[in-house]
DNA sequence: AAATATTTTTAGACAAACCTAAAAATATAA
DNA sequence: TTATATTTTTAGGTTTGTCTAAAAATATTT
């Protein structure tokens, strides 16, 4: 059994091991991932490997164990579902329901998770387009594109999010992007590779960094 | 702000002064309530005093203050709130709930408490008959009478236990007592203070201890 | 009212998770 | 290939919540 430290810990290098191509994830990338210093992440590693959760060389990163993988699907399965439940049942809005997933994905029953995933139907995806790993760990990969890779004149329709903070995803509702909203990109400005976009019938430019972070397919 | 072990506490010196009848709990009991140690006790009993959560007067024991008791009351809600919902809607059998509602309970969001209140339709009651405190923290006391109160000859119908652990209401499962049951007192032995009991056409005998802990109305 | 028993508190430690500052290792630049 | 910069680890502390053993206070007997 281990902490909601030391899951919160897993979750983090298994997500920063999906982001960087499977290679052994840096003290500090995981120290910044968590908002905490790298001296403490250090003795962390420390636990984590003495667990065999994780596979630590020192000075060169780590990985997850096969171990060490399973617990950290198991927690982002729970986080998922719990957002899922936020959403569809409870009317939260999808920048309201990540502090609190953060929260119930540390709650340790597996009778729960289970249960909960069939109350909800079995749902392949979170309020963000993230894939919910089944119960054996399974997960179904987003197969999207950035739209920051589009080019002019294409357009996809939005299934997902790669940043789900409250902060970015307000700012989606403001300008009233949601799942399943079509997009066209109009034009691409190469002064700060901002991009004019359209859907529902407006036009906006949004900046690079929002443009990276939507996915379309 | 408070911790979960804080919020353990202060749920724990509620529930003692609700059975001794709103007496200061004394250092062994909340120990014993706890199963932790005097010692520790003592420990968290300065710092509750220090954040004016209780009434602390040394070797005398302790009573919640107006904030203390708010804070265990608004636990108490989602406790019974998620244990109302692990039953209702996840289909956990009452002896089940507990455990993890006892985890469930600690997640710290209003708007996710009182969500979940409107999606339960806002239930009264809890599994094992406890009374759902509102968001105001207003409780309906639950005006039942022990089951060892009755006299030979009366009757009346299940509206709660006094006990939740998964223990006694396995043992109720087993002998057929649920929730709404109408039980009659056939006979006392005078022995060992047992009771003969009737309901749904079968007749046994159950210690004093049980009927202690089974609410009719 | 003493003597004894029980309860509570204090003293001193420990593990978990965090920190800052300094040292060591690795990576980059000259 | 040295010199410099960056990253990571170690050393030494802190806080929270726990423990055991001993001391102090309170309660119960005799
Ligand atoms: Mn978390
Ligand atoms: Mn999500
Ligand atoms: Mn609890
Ligand atoms: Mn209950």
């Amino acid at each position: 059994m281990q902490t909601l430290t030391e899951e919160n810990y897993l979750k983090a290098i298994y997500k920063l091991s999906r982001s960087n191509a499977n290679e052994a994830s840096s003290t500090n990338s995981i120290a910044n991932e968590l908002t905490t210093k790298a001296a403490s992440v250090t003795d962390m590693l420390k636990k984590l490997a003495e667990k065999k959760l994780i596979n630590y060389v020192k000075y060169h990163g780590v990985s997850l164990t096969e171990k060490g993988r399973l617990i950290a699907i198991k927690i982002l399965r729970r986080h998922r579902l719990w957002e899922y439940f936020l959403v569809e049942k409870l009317s939260f809005s999808w920048d309201e329901v990540h502090d609190v997933a953060e929260e119930l994905e540390h709650v340790n029953s597996d009778l729960l998770t289970d249960r909960l995933d069939d109350f909800l139907g079995h749902p392949k995806f979170d309020p963000h387009g993230d894939p919910i790993p089944d119960k054996d760990g399974n997960i179904t990969q987003r197969s999207g594109i950035q739209l920051s890779a589009l080019a002019v004149g294409e357009s996809g329709k939005v299934i997902g999010v790669r940043d789900s903070s409250s902060e970015f995803l307000s700012y989606l509702n403001e300008i009233d992007i949601a799942l399943g909203i079509e997009i066209k990109i109009l034009n691409k400005i190469d002064f700060d590779n901002s991009l004019m976009i359209e859907y529902n019938n407006q036009k906006i430019n949004i900046s690079h960094q929002i443009a990276k972070n939507i996915y379309l397919k």
